[in-house]
DNA sequence: ATCGGTATTGACAATCATTCTCAATAAGCC
DNA sequence: GGCTTATTGAGAATGATTGTCAATACCGAT
């Protein structure tokens, strides 16, 4: 059974109301500053249930830290990053998921799951480097 | 000045042998597996050096790994990798290349660049965990 | 409203990849 | 061979994430 509790409300809004990728550190410490008394496994807990409920969406940084965003559409999907001011914009992948599918399947692999990320300058960034 | 070892050496010639991509950890398993003496510290500092000399590429597992792999200088491609042996086969994407331009172009980006990998259990690896 | 089983929490330990430290070693130049 | 110093390796340190487990609190049933 899956209980509501006002910890996983919290993320939950927190990353609703930032729009922005955030990492479960930074998430965590943002909300002890607000007087929050939520534990930092707890977040981590809260943010994958999100990711696995296809609330949120993960995307690893180059640093190697996970980022978390609240997902606008629901589904899966993927994501134009700009390298440059960080930007990001979801993009639909229809063609790109079957296709990913496929190619694993005839290939003999199983439980496929994909990295499929376009990186590139955004507009402004393209205009004022 | 830069010195040339034969411990830089047998990491450059381990990537090259193997072609697929591999971790670090794993790569120094294997090293030592052949009685190699090197140390863990040095083959991650050999593999950021080959990456910055542009003679091997790196990418991130979705289990947040850094990967490693020789530089095959001919032509832009993808890979299906398995994320228990590390094997690594080449796919074409020919579909996905105009794809990402396209949805870069729509959305204002420039100089698009992408990663485009999937990762799943080969057959082996499906079958024997 | 309260009761009880159990999902969930939080503090802390554990893990895992990676980086740092630093004394000891060895590469390349004389 | 001898000198200088880049490089090495063992282990400690770091930093993100996950596991542990007793205490807590959600929620359906009473």
């Amino acid at each position: 059974m899956k209980r509501n509790t006002w910890q996983r409300e919290a993320v939950r809004t927190a990353l609703n109301e930032r729009g922005d990728f955030i990492s479960a550190q930074k998430l965590h410490t943002e909300l002890k500053a607000e007087g929050s008394t939520i534990g930092l496994a707890t977040v981590y807990r809260a943010l994958t249930d999100l990711v696995t409920a296809d609330e949120a969406d993960a995307l690893q940084s180059p640093e190697g830290e996970n980022l978390y965003r609240a997902c606008s559409s629901d589904g899966h999907h993927h994501h134009l990053i700009c390298r440059q001011c960080g930007h990001t914009e979801e993009i639909e992948a229809e063609a790109v998921e079957s296709w990913a599918a496929k190619v694993a399947a005839e290939h003999g692999f199983t439980q496929p799951r994909h990295v499929v990320d376009v990186f590139g300058l955004c507009r402004e960034c393209t205009l004022s480097p």
